[in-house]
DNA sequence: AGATTGATAAGG
DNA sequence: CTTATCAATCTT
């Protein structure tokens, strides 16, 4: 039985949580039909000491969605022409969050948020609360492998070259690039 | 390898 | 205000 993630499950730390929801159905509410995907590519950013975070910089306009409560959704465009879906996690004040990268049959982060949906209207929705946007854990577990995360090279070696990406080794999956 | 696309953040 | 940069994707 699938049952929704809790404001406990998404306080826990960003790089736990990046592992943990592989295998999670990120599910979508729109005009009353639910969509469900299985998350199977996540990476893990975490706080201003990670160069490769947005909020390496400090608190803006933008990156203050990632200091909220976990359970947030943080969400922005990237190249002016995607949608990037994350979930803000840890304690309230400490800015880290999980970027969902794949789901089943569509891989890359730019690619779901189109298919499910998910725009700009949903930065900073309560996925605990929200009928829109939330997660079910239905027991599904896969084989995880880790590499280095992508499409960051701006950020310094030692945080560039750390393995915070997931990835579900089901022997099926192929993510993107 | 190149085009696309517009928000964001930093600088004048 | 201007400008460079960007957690990507598609086409050639």
């Amino acid at each position: 039985m699938a049952k929704r993630l809790g404001r406990r499950y998404f306080c826990q730390p960003a790089d736990m949580l990046a592992e943990d929801l592989v295998g999670k159905l990120l599910c979508r509410k729109v005009d009353d039909e639910i969509l469900r995907y299985r998350i199977m590519e996540t990476e893990c950013y975490y706080g201003e000491e990670d160069t490769a975070c947005h909020a390496s910089k400090g608190k803006t306009e933008r990156t203050k969605i990632l200091y909220e409560k976990g359970g947030t959704a943080y969400i922005y465009i990237c190249y002016g022409m995607h949608f990037l879906f994350n979930v803000v996690t840890g304690r309230e004040g400490h800015p880290e969050a999980v970027l969902i990268r794949g789901i089943t049959g569509y891989n890359g982060p730019g690619k779901l948020t189109r298919i499910m949906k998910i725009n700009k209207e949903l930065n900073g929705e309560d996925m605990v609360n929200s009928d829109r946007l939330w997660i079910e854990d239905d027991g599904c577990r896969f084989p995880i492998r880790t590499d280095k995360r992508v499409g960051i090279d701006y950020a310094t070696p030692e945080y560039r070259d750390i393995l915070w990406r997931y990835i579900a080794d089901d022997g099926e999956y192929r993510p993107a690039k």
